[in-house]
DNA sequence: CGGAGGCTTGAGCGCCATCAACGAGTGTGG
DNA sequence: CCACACTCGTTGATGGCGCTCAAGCCTCCG
């Protein structure tokens, strides 16, 4: 368990950066990880919220495992779930610089994370350049998902959605060397899945069906098993994150 | 016209920071906006691509003057605009640090912008450890703006989008001081509407007309005008950035 | 004047939402 | 051990929001 827990704290994996960027990334990101491995791990049963929309100076978290998500309530009870974080992944880095969360942050399964105050990751970024330069690589990686995703709901029916949305968590997964094989648990409700794709929990479930039927992906309460990888890239439009990712530019 | 440029280059105009971090915040962005400065002023016709989704090491831009969009087109013609860019934003941070672009920036009318080569923001980066923390600042703002957009096409219909998106505009460009009524140019096209929006433009048409003879919002070509500003708010179902945002908080 | 780009309007349909009922799995308490 | 409640998922019936196709209008411009 521990050498998986060193692997996936790599975060970033397989994403390339500028060149003359990239010692620098990976530098900082050494330097952050290891400043959260000093932080006390903590954990959070399923549905836990870490942090609320108006919580004050809300914490930098790291995940270690287990999934959570970045939701919001509208008023008259519609919700939608901007993003979905893995273990490894870092959530918040923009709390510590607007001050306060603009979404809840809530646990999907048994989470383990640990997390720094803001104050402390300021430190951290003004004692170390790396380490700023990093949390704008974290930042930019985040944002180029939530990129992805506006566009898969823009743009996508149903089933196009699914499908992104497998690859995409199965892609991010495989990356950290947390799966090896097209196979993996997805600890999220249909309704979960509903409302971060802008869909209603009948019509994941018919969808889901109807992959089955095509026999492209089989998801079995939360196991999800990719029958078929290039038809589902297929029906991904072009929007999986294809394997051009892979050279890895040194400057 | 010097005062308007002085004004909107302010950036981020309006929004609050972490206690502790608005000082060096605000003093990275005066260094940041002073190095844009000194680059020189291009400009870009309407329709012109500032970067394609394929450029290697694109700059980072300061627009100036005119509007612009990121965009996504999929390989069987749909297209998503991810995101609009006003005077005063700052687009393409993210190209500093990851080399590559992952969409399209496409000037929405005549544009006036400077731009930073990569390698030169991260030297300002690491020379101040103040202009990173506004870099950070600034993917931070984006990020927010793309959540609220992502939550908006997740969950909200037609008219509530409409409603949302001219708000959001408006609320942004009050903020930088670029207009003081209800009233301004929003140089695009009912077909881009749509593809920001996930509409089609036949939809954004009829829905413009319902605003219209709800006394809620007049469109005529590009000129936006807020007839019931309080009423518009009420459909945009508590997305509309609400005015919480004024308390500047100094550390 | 003709063409192009953009907007509007109508008719018809399809994807997905809604409503509703039921089934399966799990945990709890009697 | 079973009744019960509860959550989650499945399936069917029905309807509506928004898409598609199509035609026509307006404005701008060469």
């Amino acid at each position: 368990m521990e050498n998986r827990t060193d692997s996936l704290l790599e975060g970033l994996g397989g994403v390339t950066f500028a060149a003359g960027a990239t010692e620098d990334v990976l530098a900082g990101g050494r330097q952050l990880r290891q400043a959260f491995r000093e932080a006390p791990r903590r954990s959070a049963d399923r549905g836990t919220m870490l942090v609320g929309a108006e919580t004050r100076d809300p914490p930098v978290f790291m995940l270690d495992r287990g999934f959570a998500y970045r939701a919001f309530s509208l008023p008259d009870g519609r919700r939608a779930i901007v993003d979905i974080l893995l273990p490894g992944d870092v959530a918040g880095l923009d709390h510590a610089i607007l001050g306060r969360a603009t979404h809840d942050v809530i646990a999907a399964n048994m989470l383990g994370y640990r997390s720094l105050s803001p104050p402390a990751l300021r430190d951290l970024m003004a004692a170390s350049p790396s380490i700023a330069l990093h949390a704008l690589a974290l930042m930019a990686e985040t944002r180029a998902r939530c990129d992805s995703h506006t566009i898969a709901i823009t743009r996508l029916d149903a089933r196009e959605r699914i499908a992104t949305f497998v690859l995409g968590v199965y892609q991010r997964l495989r990356r950290r060397e947390l799966i090896a094989r097209p196979t993996f648990n997805l600890p999220l409700t249909q309704e979960q899945v509903a409302d971060h794709l802008g869909l209603t929990m009948v019509h994941v479930s018919r969808t889901l069906r109807r992959l089955r039927e095509e026999r492209l992906l089989h998801v079995d309460r939360q196991v999800v098993i990719i029958l078929d990888l290039d038809g589902l890239r297929a029906v991904a439009a072009g929007l999986s994150v294809a394997p051009h990712r892979l050279a890895l530019e040194i400057g």
